[in-house]
DNA sequence: CGTGGAGTTGAACGATGTCAATCTTAGTGG
DNA sequence: CCACTAAGATTGACATCGTTCAACTCCACG
């Protein structure tokens, strides 16, 4: 049997809610076949069309999952935060191209020993079905906020996604702090670079956002942010 | 232990090379737990919101799994065929309303019972797993669709999926059939009505399609067809 | 100091949304 | 069997928003 696509970037709490995304004992298993690795800002993780020999479960650091268009843009299908696994696999080959956006550490999980660990322990494999599952759900709430015309809107929605992963880290909760560039956001956003830029200094204008530099974004009142955020055109 | 999200929009073979949903021995395992039931054409099948306390399987006909925007507008997550699940859930609960487009016969799957198989039965999960996974992976490719601007695009992919799930019925490969209104096209693609009709009729000026009615569209030459799925700008 | 890449700003164009009117279709009842 | 009706689909005119192209600024790095 061919061991199909496992992985999937699966995000441990993107949405309100958190889980933790493995139990001890899980964590435990999976580090029996674990290794860590480290990478720089650039590195690039795995390649499109790559066959797949492992998938990473990212330690610390911030990476990117994309492809590309036929007119050669670059799509970002989602930004990757510590807890997630990396590695979207179609059969036994990557579907997207995986970078690293800031130095990055993460554990490489052997493909062969993960399936097999999976297969005899439905426990395990529940937790990531049950992943799985809630990925999905990140990525059609990703596709709805594509679908939203308004750039406010979808940009309003990545400062949230990045203020939920920031708050755990301690820092100001109203700080939010953005590792990736401005094309990034334009390529994760679907909109064009121009507009990410006037989009930010719009909301700044409205007084919801203030932009304390290129990578640091403060919010004003959080509960304007939130309001602007469900409610927004 | 809450039974998490199990189901999702599972659908078996939507891009390209399709693979069978189960195996022999996993549908007859599911058959001892399923029954069977018959909805017409319009009746909702679940309501954002409620308990889940089962999930189906589509046999024939087919379904939308919708959430509505804030501004009222309805966003459709999906398109449900036959071999589909349904029942994307958030805990015990839908997170989509999912109503029958044309009439529709499915399975009934009771979810503390599948549950309990799945836990019991990891080759049966593995299934389950590498279904979601591919879900997933549609999941994505539709959020890649939404984001791209071209309307034109946007219908073609449509096209593509309609075409994809038309063949298997034997009828002439080149015919496709709507069975969703332009107003259900408008709330899958993300765009106006209006935009629909207008980019279909753009189609079948540029001798890519022929409207041969509100049901049913012809496509001219297959190759140009995919030509243009994948290169239009 | 330069130099280059990233980010910002401005102006014009184009695609899509919106509103309103018209046409088609399917379903109903006489 | 036909006429009527209401919902769906199409078409046109116009406004809006985002893209595009171009120039400019701001840093970071040598």
């Amino acid at each position: 049997m061919s061991p199909p696509l496992i992985a999937v970037p699966l995000r441990a709490d993107k949405i309100g809610i958190s889980k933790p995304f493995l139990s001890v004992e899980g964590r435990q298993k999976l580090a029996l076949i674990a290794s860590l690795s480290h990478y720089d800002a650039g590195d690039i993780l795995f390649h499109e069309g790559d066959r797949a020999t492992s998938i990473l479960n990212i330690v610390s650091g911030v990476g990117k999952s994309y492809s590309f268009l036929p007119d050669g843009r670059e799509v970002i299908q989602a930004f990757l935060f510590p807890n997630d696994l990396i590695g979207p696999l179609d059969g036994d080959y990557f579907v997207n191209t995986v970078k690293a956006i800031t130095p990055l550490v993460a554990y490489t999980l052997p493909l062969t020993a993960l399936v097999q660990l999976l297969q005899s322990d439905p426990n395990l494999q529940w937790q990531f079905l049950t992943k799985a599952c809630h990925e999905l759900r990140l990525a059609q709430q990703h596709a709805i906020a594509l679908s939203q015309n308004s750039a406010k809107q979808r940009l309003l929605m990545l400062l949230n996604l990045l203020r939920l992963h920031n708050e755990p880290r301690g820092a100001n909760a109203s700080q939010i702090h953005l590792p990736m560039s401005r094309a990034d956001i334009a390529d994760y956003t679907g909109l064009a670079v121009e507009t990410v830029s006037r989009g930010l200094h719009q909301l700044q204008r409205e007084g919801i956002i203030r932009l304390i530099n290129q990578q640091c974004i403060e919010i004003i009142d959080q509960k304007v942010f939130t309001a602007a955020l469900v409610s927004e055109a």
